[in-house]
RNA sequence: UCCACAGUAGCUCAAUGGCAGAGCAACCGGCUGUUAACCGGUAGGUUCCUGGUUCGAGUCCAGGCUGUGGAGCCA
């Protein structure tokens, strides 16, 4: 008999025939008496590993009898093809010749009965584990380096931006501080003032890491710490930042598409929804948005329903609102010139409308909402002067920012895109806290 | 911060104000094709906490804690 080759269970299938040695852990075993199929798991893949009394030695055909969920074992046979066998990538068999048990399992938690989301969450360290999870989290990993590839191609160049800073980003009321030797500063928020400083030496750059929002929000949406991909480029105008867009998010979507459809069968997502996403997607002004809004509004007979899409001119939108526009739309859909004063205040104001500014949101399907947020920035030094004093901001701590309109500023823009909110859009999650290995929120901040 | 709902076995849930229950998991036994197997058996309870009403409270009342869904805020 050859001596069995270590193999990992996605590539399973070039080894048809042969003897394997495989290792990872016990996702399920059920037994029929003298047969007991043990479905292993190694990272890769499933596999069904199948014990026959008459073909191992008695100790080994014991252990297997024995396995516990989720005992980790490495175990010998010959690789068989069976359509009955399921798994991922599934239709192979493992006929089990040599068995060890390398660590034993207690009692696990996590069965594969239903669970409540508390439960789950208290015990995310193993919950990671589970088919459902591990497909999400791996679709993840596609999303980030789908998304780093498309940019490096383009040209850009990741410039890595702090994740403590002397200053709020955009404004003060969300920050997490930190005591600084005895200095106050803050987890960062956004990487994008210093993006700006980086275009002018290298043109087009992003930054990718974690953020942190200490907003009290309690949605589905909402995570406390979220990993941000911020790209910047100079001379670009909001038209062509839109274009940009379209057109990374299309190659991000194809990307998984491509690679895991296994994962997204996995996760239960329709993926006939992704298929429509591709470039162009549709433009609506904020007043046109409004104006859909309003004529919405007008059909709607529940009184509570229409006070909930409710809106003025002037005012942000809310979930309800930005899922009442999307809905409109089977592609994610931009949503540009929001008024001045409900965004950022280093957003460009409209020559024409200074109560407007060239900023755009894109929002995507099926009540994802906002996944990113974008505009062309102020270039000019006496306005940026006047929005950091209207705003209240702390003059000292935005002088380096400030300055950089002093030496050859050019027109330019940027967008930021949370990945936790794309990967849940992408997988079709109910709730965000899923689209993250750890997630951060009001009440959670374990494990 | 506001609104709504929930908390009973390890898990998911039942129980008209009147004996604390089921399925799954665990444990013991059976089974050569299971897919969240099946069949027989065993064991498993501070009904979230504090107080109140009542002959009697898992159930009703008050306060609290925790969680879930939504709003606001945002990516």
């Amino acid at each position: 008999m050859a001596s069995p080759t270590l193999i990992r269970i996605a590539d399973i299938a070039a080894h048809e025939g042969e003897q394997v040695l495989l290792q990872g852990w016990v996702q399920a075993r059920t037994g029929k008496g003298r047969l007991h199929f043990i479905r292993l798991r190694d990272g890769s893949g499933i596999v069904q590993c199948v014990a026959f009394r008459h073909e191992m030695d008695e100790d080994g055909f014991a252990l297997a009898r024995a396995l516990t969920q989720e005992a980790a074992i490495r175990v010998s046979g010959e690789v068989r093809r069976d359509e009955r066998a399921p798994g991922l990538p599934g239709g192979y068999e493992v006929g089990v010749q040599r068995l060890e048990l390398v660590g034993a399992a207690e009692e696990y938690p996590i069965t594969p009965k239903e669970h409540g989301v508390e439960f789950l969450m208290d015990r995310r360290h193993l919950w990671v584990r589970s088919s459902r999870q591990w497909a999400i989290l791996r679709i993840r990993a596609t999303i980030v380096s789908a998304m780093r590839n498309w940019l490096d191609d383009e040209g850009f160049l990741l410039v890595d931006t702090p994740i403590i800073t002397p200053a709020a980003g955009e404004e003060t009321t969300t920050l997490f501080d930190i005591d600084y030797f005895g200095e106050q500063a803050f987890l960062a928020q956004t990487g994008q003032l210093y993006n700006e400083a980086n275009i002018a030496a290298f043109g087009k750059v992003y930054c990718f890491g974690p953020t942190f929002r200490a907003e009290k929000s309690r949605t589905r949406r909402h995570l406390l710490e979220f990993w941000m991909l911020e790209p910047e480029i100079a001379f670009c105008t909001l038209e062509e930042l839109m274009e940009l867009q379209e057109r990374f998010i299309s190659h991000v979507v194809g990307t998984v598409l491509e690679k895991h459809s296994q994962e997204l069968a996995l996760v239960g997502r329709d993926t006939t929804a992704l298929e429509r996403i591709k470039a162009p997607f549709p433009r609506i002004s904020y007043d046109e948005a409004v104006e859909r809004l309003h004529a919405l509004t007008s059909t709607i007979e529940d009184a509570e329903q229409r006070e909930l899409l409710a809106i003025e001119h002037g005012e942000d939108f809310g979930s309800p609102q930005e899922t009442a526009i999307a809905e409109q739309f089977d592609r994610p859909v931009f949503v540009y010139h929001y008024p001045t004063a409900v965004k950022a205040f280093y957003m460009e104001p409209l020559a024409e409308r200074p109560e407007l500014c060239r900023s755009v949101d894109l929002l995507a399907p099926e009540g994802y909402g906002e996944i990113t947020g974008g505009s062309e920035r102020i270039h000019d030094l006496a306005l940026i002067e006047e929005r950091v004093a209207q705003i209240g901001l702390p003059r000292e701590a935005y002088d380096w920012y400030l300055e950089l309109r002093k030496y050859g500023s050019v027109p330019h823009s940027g967008f930021g895109i949370g990945l936790e909110r794309t990967v849940a859009w992408i997988c079709g999650l109910p709730h965000i806290r899923e689209s993250v290995p750890y997630a951060r929120m009001l009440n959670r901040k374990s494990p």
